[in-house]
DNA sequence: CCCATCCTTACGTTTACCTTACATTTAAGA
DNA sequence: TCTTAAATGTAAGGTAAACGTAAGGATGGG
């Protein structure tokens, strides 16, 4: 999964009709989505806008208490997320005034869930692609693609070493990783011969990314199984 | 006018249809585009992408040589470019289709000239909206639209590979970029063997742009991982 | 208490990168 | 077409950060 990072985003679903909701939060979370709240008036929403401060956001135009339009408006007072228009009526005028206003797409009910998901995927990874899938520990968090750990504000920079053991312990988070399978991610074919390197590294990581090198909780090892990266909360 | 720039991105249109080609090209150039080329056929379409580099693509779904949705793959090949569908037919499968296979939109014809205008608009300010035609670095400043460096004043300027070079660091402003995707950067495909080139190059960038060449601190390299550009202020 | 396993540190080695000078190619102008 | 300068590519010696190694120390289970 190359965008899992997009999936945690928090994402508000507005509209009057509660099976329009529960039908697009079901598709949602089937997708893997796992930060959904929703809202019935322009009131609420703008309440839990607010409050919650949402990644993106899914706008029915009719709403009881005021238009998507107006609600749109009033959210762009303190937030500049993207907005996707859901619009009963296929009049030209709306679909225009959305995209005008500034929303990122609109869609006309009735639609096809699937389209919607894939709409949804793609505003978010145009407008959240430049941030970086950043791997969070008890004391302090990974940023791969920029090859740094990050602790107490400050920048430690990762060698490409530490980057491939890092990134296998990474890649089976929560689970133990055998001594075998870091060589073999590290050193490719022939890992043999390593061990002690791999301990050497395995303290150079722990000096960046644990508070106390020596007392680790994020970097576990698992006496004669191999080595676990636990990540933030268990 | 914030967004400037966007306007001189090169647009590519590929349609069957000389009169929407034309219509489409008229209303984008009143809106102030000034970089479009037209196609009529898959294989006219493929050579002007792959010689011109456009910046973004409509492609119409129905072509005498092949469907949009072929042509679309064959670019995916070369290019990453957003692209925007026309299609005739309303199909749920036909949108579907194109958005599953990785495009930014699709519109329905008959369809309002506004809206897809508007429609362009969104995606090309998403879509290139990190790039800054002016990047500020901790001693220096690069103009990419004049190709040349601000240091202390002094105006210095960067060379076809130069320019290259540091627009795929900035691309990926502060993340590390791979030796071998700056050489597919400058060199195209066949990005082998100019390592050692690209070194010289790097070399004489730092020239311009660091205060201390040999002291980077604006283009560091992480050794066994590429190189990264930060930006001023971290 | 003993053994196995892992930790920790210091230090020697390697390798990826730097730096420079020079050769070659490209492009512009005469 | 020829001339010239700038841009680009190449090669070789130098360097330091990253890496590997080893040896003594801790730890815990049996």
């Amino acid at each position: 999964m190359d965008h899992y990072y997009l999936k945690q985003k928090k994402i508000l679903l507005v509209d009057d009709e509660r099976e329009i909701l529960a039908m697009i939060t079901d598709f949602l979370s089937e997708d893997g989505y796992t930060q959904i709240r929703t809202a019935g008036t322009v009131k609420e929403a703008l309440r839990t806008a607010e409050e919650w401060k949402p990644d993106f956001a899914v706008l029915d135009v009719m709403l009881p208490d005021g238009d998507g339009f107006f609600l749109f408006e009033q959210m762009r007072k303190f937030t500049q997320i993207p907005v996707l228009f859901l619009t009963a009526r296929g009049e030209d005028e709306d679909r225009i005034r959305g995209l005008g206003l500034g929303a990122d797409d609109y869609m006309v009910k009735p639609f096809l869930p699937k389209e919607l998901l894939l709409r949804i995927g793609i505003i978010l990874r145009r407008y959240y692609r430049e941030e970086d899938p950043v791997v969070r520990l008890a004391g302090s968090r990974i940023d791969f693609a920029r090859a740094e750990v990050v602790k107490n504000g400050e920048h430690l920079p990762l060698t490409a070493k530490e980057h491939e053991i890092l990134s296998a312990l990474c890649r089976n988070a929560g689970r133990i990783v055998t001594i075998d399978q870091l060589c073999e991610a590290a050193w490719g074919e022939n890992p043999f011969g390593y061990e002690n390197s791999l301990m050497a590294h395995i303290r150079r990581i722990r000096e960046k990314i644990e508070e106390n090198p020596s007392k680790p909780v994020s970097l576990i090892t698992v006496k004669g199984l191999g080595y676990k990266l636990v990540p933030e909360g268990r």
